[in-house]
DNA sequence: TAGTCCCCTTAACCTATGTTGTAGCCGCCT
DNA sequence: AGGCGGCTACAACATAGGTTAAGGGGACTA
C-alpha cells in the first residue's frame, strides 16, 4: 500500500476525468476526490480483486489497467458482465450486500485505490454534488449493462461485437484512453466470446469478417477502428445508454442542502436520529 | 391522481414489505413511505409509463400489477431488461440522466405512485436508513441484471426458462403475490420470448418440455411450480444475486447522522453548495 | 351465427453459432 | 536447441434455436 501526501494542486485522476464529463468539480471536490484515492495498490494480471461468494470489505477505484466484472456457472460456464476500466468503481454497494455474486478479475497489471464504506456516508452528507455524481456513474453502469442485455439477447454475432468496440473505444475515450480510433484491447480471444455470449471460435471468425471488409484493424492487442461511423452503424450503436450529456443543475437542486420547494420538513419533524 | 390522506395506521405497501426484507422499519419510516406513496394514478394496460428518448419525469413506485422495462432496436428487434414488479421503482435515476434510454410499459393495470426528484434528495437527507434501504433495492436490481445477463449468453433455453421462473416466484413471494409455488404471470409468450432473448415459437417448445417433465404446470395465466427444488437445479438458479439476507447493522454504520471516526469534516469545511 | 382478432400450438425446414480437431506462431523455460 | 503452454486461425461437422406456415380456440363484435 502505498500512500501519498495530499498535493495542493493534484493530478487529474481518471474517477476526477470521468466524473468531469457529467459536472464541472470544484477544487474542493478534486481535492477529496484526491483524498479518497490516497491509499492505492498494485495487482499484477489476472488476480481476483473481489470472488463470487466472498464477503465484500473496501470499496476500490479503479486507477490504472483492465479489469473484467464476470460471474460462472458450478459447471464452469462463464459470463463477462462488463469490463472495469480506470475511474470505475468496484463494490460501491460493499457495505449493503452480505456477499459478492461477481468476481472481478484482472486482466493488466493495475493500480487501486481503496477505501472503508464509511467514507461513502461521509460523502454523501458533505459532498452532495459529488454524490449525485457517483450516483450517476452507478445508475450508468446499470444503462450499460441494459444494453448489454439488447446485445445478447437480440443482436447478431457481428452487431454484439461491433457495438462493444465502439462502446468501449467512447468509455475509454472519457479517461483518455483512445485516441484518433485506436487503443489497446488487453483481452484473449476467449475473454471476449465470454463478454460477448459466443465461442472463441465464432468470435475468430467475426473479427476476421470486421477485418476483412476494413472496419477495424488488428495487431496485437492494438485495436483501429478504421470507420467508427459505419462500425457503429454495423452494431446499431446508439450512444443514449452512456448518458455522456451533462445535467449539472437538475442534481445539484435534487442533492444540495437547500430545502426542496414543495414539501418542506424543519428540522422538528425530522426523525431523532 | 388520487391523494389519500395521511392515516394513522397505514396499510403495509409493496415497497415497505420489500424494504422489510431488508431491515427492520421503524414507525417513523413506514409513515413517511406511506406519504411518499401519497399520489397514486391508475393505468390500464399496454400503457407506456416511459418511453425510450423521452425526457425523465417523476419517480415512481409501482404499487400494483406488472410492467416490463424494454430496449428497442431500430429495426424492431426488442429485449425485456426487466420485470416490473409492485415495490419496484421506475426511474429512480430520472434527475440524474437527460432522457431515457428504455421504455416501460404495463403489462396488467397498474397503480403507480409519483413523486417529484427533490423528495429523494429530502429523503436521503433525514431518512439515511430509507436512503440505505432504496440504494440496496438500486443494487439489487443491476445485480438482478447482471444475472440475467449470465442468462442470456452462457444458459441454454430450458435453463434460461426455469431461471426466470424461479427469480419471479422469489421476487413475488416478497411481496406476498405468490404462495404455495403458484402465481399469476401475465404474459403473452412473445414478452417471454423478448425477456429471454429467444422466438416465440422456441418458447413454446420450451414451457412445454417444462410441462411435459412436470415440473410445472400451467392453465391460462396461473402458473404452477410443482417442484421448485428440480427447477432450480434445472436453471443452476442460486439465489445469492438477490441479496435477500438481511444485514441492518452495517448500512446504519455508513449511512446515519453519526461522525465518522476516520476523517471528521465540519460544517465549516463544507463545499459552499 | 358468423367474422375477426389475438394468442397458443405444432410441424417442417433452415441457419447462425457451437464443437471438435489440427496446425502454426510466439514467448519462455531449462 | 528443444519442448511446452497459451493463443490465434481455420476447416469440417453438429445442433440449438430461428423461420415460415398452418390450424385452432377463446373473446369480442355485429
Amino acid at each position: 500500500m502505498t500512500r501519498a501526501p495530499a498535493s495542493r494542486v493534484p493530478e487529474p485522476t481518471p474517477l476526477w476525468l470521468k466524473l468531469s464529463s457529467y459536472l464541472v468539480l470544484s477544487d474542493e471536490e478534486k481535492m477529496y476526490l484526491t483524498d479518497l484515492e490516497n491509499t492505492t495498490s498494485r495487482q499484477p494480471p489476472r488476480t481476483d480483486l473481489l470472488q463470487q461468494g466472498e464477503r465484500y470489505r473496501d470499496v476500490r477505484i479503479m486507477r490504472d489497467g483492465w479489469a473484467i466484472r464476470h460471474k460462472a456457472l458450478p459447471d464452469g460456464r462463464r459470463q463477462v458482465v462488463n469490463f472495469v476500466l480506470p475511474g470505475d468503481i468496484i463494490g460501491m454497494y460493499c457495505t449493503l450486500f452480505e456477499s459478492a455474486d461477481h468476481s472481478v478479475t484482472t486482466l493488466t497489471a493495475v493500480e487501486v485505490a481503496s477505501f472503508p464504506p464509511e467514507r461513502l456516508g461521509e460523502l454523501f452528507r458533505s459532498f452532495p454534488r459529488l454524490a449525485a455524481a457517483l450516483a450517476w456513474s452507478g445508475a450508468r453502469e446499470e444503462a450499460i449493462l441494459a444494453e448489454r442485455l439488447l446485445s445478447l439477447g437480440r443482436r447478431t454475432a457481428l452487431e454484439r461485437t461491433a457495438h462493444l468496440i465502439v462502446e468501449l473505444l467512447r468509455r475509454l475515450s472519457v479517461v483518455n484512453m483512445a485516441t484518433d480510433g485506436h487503443f489497446v484491447l488487453p483481452v484473449t480471444q476467449e475473454i471476449l466470446a465470454d463478454a460477448l455470449g459466443l465461442s472463441i471460435v465464432h468470435i475468430n471468425r467475426t473479427l476476421r469478417r470486421l477485418r476483412d471488409s476494413g472496419l477495424i484493424d488488428l495487431n496485437g492487442q492494438r485495436i483501429t477502428v478504421n470507420d467508427v461511423r459505419q462500425l457503429a452503424s454495423v452494431g446499431q450503436f446508439d450512444e443514449l445508454y452512456l448518458h455522456l450529456i451533462h445535467a449539472p443543475r437538475r442534481l445539484e437542486r435534487a442533492f444540495s442542502d437547500v430545502r426542496p420547494r414543495h414539501a418542506p420538513h424543519d428540522d422538528a419533524e425530522r426523525p431523532k436520529a
